[in-house]
DNA sequence: TAGCGTTGATTAAACGTTTAATCACACCTG
DNA sequence: CAGGTGTGATTAAACGTTTAATCAACGCTA
């Protein structure tokens, strides 16, 4: 009842053999006869060995651990991000180790850092908007909009959004508001110019900033929607899906029905997109290709790493840069309607099912 | 330029001084001359010195990295788990490694051992609905729900219950649904119990599990609130805000005002749930607090496990089991209304802003 | 039969840290 | 001045793994 956790050499005085021959049983290196391997293997499992990771590492100097550094866990955005990267990374072996930059421009440094000092073989990262990320020791692959510079890679939010664009010039929408978060966000930024790279037949374009209508309106405040239906827009297209919910439901509450007064559109395809009322047409990103992409790209640089220097070298890059995204068309979205209603119209008029 | 990563040999041939000594000056540990201990430390950060985890981890058997175990990372309701367990652990100077068991019955065991095989000093789980979590040689807090038999801290879901009920019976409400996702969920169970606590005068009381109509109706199908609207059901209270949304949405586009003509309350309290409209009445954890003392219970279990044997022992248990919640009250629950419509009202009629 | 290549196993060093044990030395005390 | 007490540093072992180098034994060939 002693040793709940028996190690290399209690499995080889246990068998009466070395420990370098239990070693390469395990690991199929060295050369044995393959009855003796078979003998070792078995008894290894019988005994319940578990390698130590930490032996392991100190030998090898690689720890099979990879960091992941988010802007934000709590946003709803990331965590399909963070379950992919695990999925994959486990997949491939590797355990990951979460670090969360909170969204400040230094935590992002300090996170980069501790991973570090916790020995990571590379670090996955989802920049804060506009921080660059700084050179280090270790291979770093980094998920940001495909124009970024120093860009692993990430979905297509050009393109994500110029299908957008096409999907509502398809139904006829001619006056069309935008609707952004934060101005300083690359991704939101290139979802943004997608649309508009679509529109420009269109009779009217605005993009609106939600950070510039809080700053005076407050926290959560009315985005003043109705005032833009009443003024003959007619679709509302948003950078992300929890925008496309505000909107949609600051309509709804309004009394403008979806979709048949106002089309409403998001990005991300989060959880819950699909069964609100009306289900919301998004644009969903490829996450798990994404994901598959950029661990390659970074096990491929550990690897290559192998007796190399440490010197610090630029991101890692992916066999593809952009992902396409996939537009995903559901009934928040609809032809645009035939009336153009009257400047000032209210709230209360115009009803149908 | 040869060495990026002194060691403490490095540093100690550097200084003149011995291995042991340098160790000593960074850890504050032996006994040596306060002037040498500043030239040591001023050396060892002016080179850059940082210390191998593997290293560390080798001699004194524990990695500083915690597991953490998800039953869906995906799902809106971990994120802000994962969030503050993380900043608690950081803070601790402990790291965290995810796992997600893919809210498979197989996948959590599989996800727990990988963590031990990676040398985690201890794993805090968030069970999925109805798993046992297996004994293991490391230490284990599990948030859960107060009443489930191994629990070690986790929200009082039954009191959040109690009070939303509460909140409901003082606007009024008589004839309440509760919606709930799926019935094997403890938590979900515990919120709803809770509410049930305080109904028993109400008029009538309902629950309606969302698996069960899905498996008939398919995924996303509608609820069909307008008909329990229709019978004069005037709440309809949510184990969770995506539920909460899916039911304002539906009753939203049914025609149906809220608050004026249904309340609708929900759970968790996430992100968008304050800039939907109208603003969604929830109930808070208070996952500060709960991380707190799940990992506090950890943490104390970890130093006393010391030089002790690593049998398998039961969880931890905190300070204190369960942490109230917070009610938030928001603009979708409201009055109950005057009149009870009469049974069969159509979507159409009965509308005010 | 001496020499050689191959096979199957062992020896030993190394990764970087922590820490108990040791040591040299100076200072006090009886 | 012998013996005891601190002080400030060093020595050396240990954690568990990987792996290059070594070695014994054996079957071949020359």
């Amino acid at each position: 009842m002693k040793p709940p956790r028996p190690n290399l050499s209690e499995l080889a005085r246990h068998l009466g053999v070395s420990i370098a021959t239990v070693s390469n049983a395990l690991s199929g290196k060295g050369r044995l006869s393959p009855e003796l391997a078979k003998r070792i293997r078995d008894a290894a499992d019988r005994m319940g060995y578990v390698p130590s990771q930490a032996g392991r590492a100190l030998r090898t100097g690689r720890s099979g651990v990879l960091g992941l550094v988010l802007p934000d866990i709590g946003n709803p955005l990331y965590p399909e991000i963070a379950q992919e990267i695990e999925r994959v990374a486990t997949n491939a072996g590797y355990g990951v180790l979460i670090a969360n930059s909170r969204d400040e421009i230094a935590a992002q440094d300090k996170a980069i850092f501790q991973l570090i000092e916790r020995g990571v073989d590379g670090i996955v990262i989802v920049p804060r908007r506009g921080t660059t990320v700084p050179a280090t020791a270790c291979p770093i692959a980094i998920i940001d909009t495909p124009t970024t510079p120093r860009n692993t890679v990430s979905a297509d939010h050009f393109e994500g959004g110029a299908q957008v664009a096409r999907h509502l010039r398809a139904l006829g929408h001619e006056k069309i508001l935008l609707i952004g978060d934060d101005p300083s966000s690359n991704v939101q930024n290139a979802r943004i110019n997608g649309m508009r790279s679509q529109l420009h037949e269109a009779k009217e374009i605005e993009t609106i900033w939600i950070v510039e209508i809080e700053a005076k309106g407050g926290k959560s405040c009315p985005l003043g929607l109705a005032a833009w239906r009443a003024r003959g827009f007619s679709a509302f297209a948003c950078v992300s899906d929890p925008h496309a919910l505000r909107a949609l439901t600051e309509l709804q509450s309004a009394g403008i029905a979806i979709p048949a007064e106002a089309t409403v559109t998001g990005f991300d395809n989060l959880q819950w997109s699909s069964f609100i009322s009306p289900p919301l047409t998004t644009v969903k990103m490829n996450m798990p290709e994404i994901a598959t992409l950029a661990l390659d790209a970074l096990v491929e640089a550990i690897q290559s790493r192998e007796a190399s220097d440490d010197t610090p070298s630029p991101p890692v890059t992916a066999r593809k840069a952009a992902v396409p995204m996939e537009l995903v068309i559901r009934r928040s979205s609809g032809p645009a309607p035939k009336e153009q209603p009257a400047a000032g119209i209210s709230q209360e008029e115009s009803k149908h099912a």
